[in-house]
DNA sequence: CCTAACCTGGACTGTGAGGTCCATTCCTTT
DNA sequence: AAAGGAATGGACCTCACAGTCCAGGTTAGG
């Protein structure tokens, strides 16, 4: 009992000082987040009204701003920081442990199988093709995102290089970058052919491009 | 005499069969296309109006229409087919001979040069992150470029294979899409990051591969 | 159970932008 | 040089859409 009286005074604190959200008020705000990302990543940021957004989840125009009370901008924000968050959370745990060939295979096969039901609609798609590219917050994000990945596939290679599977010699960052940007672009070729195809050769090739540098450990 | 008589009747016909466009009028069509792209390239196509383009033109409301009758999406297409021209021809006549190893370094350079001095704004990247994609036809289009480009990658790679510079057994289609995708996603991601790095890490790593394939000639 | 804060509905407003219209000027052809 | 059509200027219209406001309901916490 008195662990609930607590329990629940602590709540109400952290209500006031964090974010003055309740259950309800964040179920709506993830409800709206989500909608807003499922029209943007389909239709683009511009043609996305905010009263389609309304519809698309029976809320009103006040909810809309009482959540985001900068408007479409924060919105807009807002959503591409969930898309970003999901283009590496999806490949997770596997993007942390690349650090075996075996583990780079089972995450080849990792983005295929999750590019593959709609290519079009992919997160890493609707984030760098459906968002306002101009908008300077926005622009950071995907720069980040494109840092953290990179950084993550170069750890994986640094630690594969710790244990001789991999040349020394050679910049895990440049091969990191290489094989995003085989990835990025297969996804916007592929895009645009809605075909996962591009994708598929464009992976093989980092990977194969990757396999030259192999070594065998002593 | 009679031969200047001649080509102003044939003139005549033609402008009122093809076009009916005057020479004053083909010039102001293409300062008006001009300035399209070049805003859209940098603002994107939702955040330029059609004010923007006026202004930036010098003309008037009603030209725009008189060019353009059916108003901003034409215009939006015909920027696009404008852009996608270029991306091409800025590659002519290399793109067309890539037959020795030779020619696809000089090709390799001239990408480089080429998108050096604004990536951002590159008409490559214009073209794929900056015009409304959901536009069937503007899609089409994109599509198409990224068509030709496979087939003149794959048609010099071909050839190479033809002088036995390149080992028979390879799917061309499949290098050319590789190589297409390491550019196309380094530019993008030198777009997000300001940089022209990882457009020449991906070129790099991509024409690596291809010396994989490298046979010495009988 | 009460009261204060959060949550919700829906009407209202302002404006930016696409598109229309017509008068006027300029050019081309005969 | 006259006439017909193209080129141009600019006012005007319409409307979608971002953003505002307030009243009423719902929930949390004491």
């Amino acid at each position: 009992m008195e662990w609930t009286v607590k329990s629940r005074t602590l709540r109400s604190i952290w209500r006031t000082l964090v974010s003055m959200l309740t259950r309800k008020g964040v179920a709506t705000r993830a409800r709206i987040l989500d909608a807003a990302g499922e029209l943007i990543a389909q239709n683009g940021a511009a043609e996305t009204s905010l009263d389609d957004v309304r519809v698309a989840t029976g809320t009103s125009k006040s909810q809309l701003f009482h959540y985001f009370p900068e408007g479409k901008a924060q919105l807009l924000l807002a959503a591409a920081e969930e898309q970003a968050r999901k283009v590496l959370d999806d490949q997770r745990p596997l993007l942390d442990h690349l650090d075996t060939w075996e583990a780079w295979h089972q995450w080849q096969q990792l983005i295929l199988d999750m590019y593959a039901p709609k290519i079009e609609y992919c997160h890493l798609a609707a984030l760098t093709s459906q968002f306002p590219k101009n908008d300077p917050q926005i622009g950071a994000l995907i720069s980040g995102l494109f840092g953290q990945w990179q950084e993550r596939l170069a750890h994986g290679l640094g630690n594969m290089q710790a244990r001789g599977l991999l040349d020394p010699n050679t910049d895990t960052e440049r091969l990191a970058v290489a094989v995003l940007a085989a990835i990025q672009g297969g996804v916007a070729i592929g895009q645009a052919t809605k075909s996962l195809t591009p994708l598929e050769i464009a992976l093989q090739a980092a990977l194969d491009h990757l396999h030259t540098h192999e070594t065998v450990p002593a």
